[in-house]
DNA sequence: GCCGCTCCTGGGAGCGCTCTCAGCGATGTC
DNA sequence: GACATCGCTGAGAGCGCTCCCAGGAGCGGC
């Protein structure tokens, strides 16, 4: 590849004229060649090769209004982004992709909620083709700005605003966290609990809800007082824990909804000299990378294919873009995908 | 803000005839405003705001050859990205920072060895204006990539090839690693600890290699026994505490070059029935969140600000490309960023 | 009252590309 | 052999914007 002279770059029409063919003949060799001869293809890639041109993207663009970028939206507080391996595992996901189908990713992290002006203005500026979007709480602009942005999105984890009428199902992609929740407390049961509390997430994330309500799906008409509330945050999982100890010093058990507040329940259990598993069998959720695996007794948790979901949303995301531009395809659907109880030495 | 009408989007011309001025008295307000008369600016902001006016990008960039946007570029192999918070707070950084100056981030996870094919296209292409590089090793062809690509570049991380010759000083940005390696052990020794070990992080990187300087600055002359190899992961932490155990069961301290691996030899130490810090004091190095605070005990820690040293490398780019594009400003230099040793309770 | 100056404004070129459409040669058909 | 057909190529328009440059309005000075 030659060096990059100063200044400008070689332009279709200098390929073009090293050739010897026509700037729409070189165009059509540069965007696949389909319906060129043989031997002028050779003569445009030499050319090509020799000034080692590169398109022009904003020319490209323009024309054909399709940037080849879509945009990653993350609107999570600072201290979950920072905190949780599952974004980045996510976003790796994704960046595979996209790539594998020649598309960029444009990461826009909303930094407060005064941010998401600017969210929306860029998202309708045509900077990008789609959207995908995480974490939405209830009261989530984002799916409105999308939609008013004219660009189609997808979203990772399951939406809470999905009855609105305007909404052409806006598809997404979440583990199954009802039945991952299902799969804990079951687990917990056979093992012969009785007492099964649980650490809940916070109520504006559907995940946590999910899981609560797997939760109650096993055991119906449970105790209120077995249930504490958490933030997904160790610290929060301390609290609860604590909060569960002096309500029931009798639990013989816990699911908590993510592993970041089951090792912070942990602490909690061995600072007062609880024995996990055997006074208390503790289950988690997400079997998140070095934080499952690494607590004291490591914990038995509920596993769920990260990078996978990631890849799947932009799978879709994909599909749809296609079906814009093509006219025709099916409709992306929804996905849920499964879950597995990973057992280790907490429960 | 009008739905976005399907089909077109009104353009400066409309903008233009509905204010009943030139396109390019429209095009100066829509920039600034400079050298256009009150009057005329609020009939074109009216207009703008009726319409529901947002510029095309591709346009203004095919004109301007600036795109507004810089890449990130994270060329590291997947296991660290994952488990290492330390990324997603240094994008965090960046993100702030290039929000803070209208400036988009696009993210570039380079897929193993074979895909820096497609990195290098993609900076030379125009897409982006600058970009920002992480973890670089020894053999990292990113230099030379963005310099072919002949755009400004700045540096997570001190490179290790800074000697080469054709190099205008690639700016850098990092921590200090060797003094806060200097204050890790120096504080051990303080505590009357004789026979500091250090287990070491990959030698391919400069991060851990200046803080093993750092250990031997304090330590002159030290047994090679006592420094044992790992790769910055959990297990690799694991395996070299093991291994400096059966070398030298006599140390009575460990400085590790960072938290994950401190949290390994952490549990191989708790394996084994050794208190620490009693028996074997132990400081890390990050003051990586929901680890460091998280091990049992917490870890004595070197801290370091890694959200600044994000928006700092920013910072360093963005007066760069000023300076391009002003021709004037001074040269964007290295920054090495101050740490703080941590106490908690492991030392 | 005229000239020269400054300050704004509009016309128009052109950024690099794609895509439509017309044209042209080669081939097939009767 | 004349005519329709097909495949390929090139000319040219135009995507939406910025920016250069010319020209007009307004004003002060003599």
């Amino acid at each position: 590849m030659p060096e990059q002279s100063p200044g400008s770059r070689p332009t279709l029409e200098a390929v073009a004229a090293r050739a010897g063919v026509s700037r729409a003949t070189a165009s059509r060799v540069v965007n696949g060649g389909d319906g060129v001869r043989k031997p002028l293809v050779d003569k445009v890639l030499k050319a090509v090769e020799e000034l080692g041109y590169i398109p022009n993207h904003a020319a490209r663009t323009l024309v054909t209004r399709r940037t080849g970028a879509v945009a990653v939206v993350i609107a999570e507080p600072e201290t979950r982004f920072f905190s949780d391996p599952f974004f980045s595992q996510q976003i790796r996901g994704i960046s595979k992709e996209l790539t594998a189908h020649d598309t960029q990713l444009v990461l826009l992290l909303v930094e407060g909620p005064g941010d998401f002006d600017r969210i929306a203005r860029y998202l309708a500026g045509g900077h990008v083709d789609g959207a995908l979007a995480f974490s939405l709480h209830t009261d989530d602009p984002v799916p409105a700005i999308t939609r008013r942005a004219g660009i189609p999105a997808v979203y990772g984890g399951r939406p809470s605003w999905t009855a609105d009428p305007g909404d052409q199902a806006v598809p997404y992609v979440d583990a199954d966290n009802r039945g991952g929740a299902r799969l804990a407390v079951q687990y917990l049961r056979d093992l012969g609990r009785e007492r099964i509390a649980h650490i809940a997430g916070p109520a504006d994330q559907t995940s946590a809800m999910d899981r609560l309500d797997g939760y109650r799906d096993v055991l119906l008409d449970v105790d209120p007082t077995l249930v504490a509330d958490g933030a997904f945050t160790v610290e929060s999982g301390a609290r609860a824990m604590a909060e569960l100890l002096e309500r029931r010093p009798d639990l013989d058990a816990v699911f908590v909804a993510n592993d970041l507040m089951a090792s912070g329940a942990l602490r909690v259990l061995r600072e007062r000299g609880i024995s996990v598993p055997e006074q208390v069998a503790l289950v988690g959720f997400d079997d998140m990378d070095s934080v499952a695996s690494e607590t004291d007794p490591p914990l038995t948790t509920v596993g769920q294919e990260i990078e996978g979901q990631g890849r799947l949303m932009a799978r879709l995301l994909l599909r749809a873009l296609d079906r814009e531009r093509t006219g025709s395809g099916d409709v992306p659907e929804s996905v849920i995908t499964p879950v597995t109880l990973v057992r280790r030495a907490s429960a």
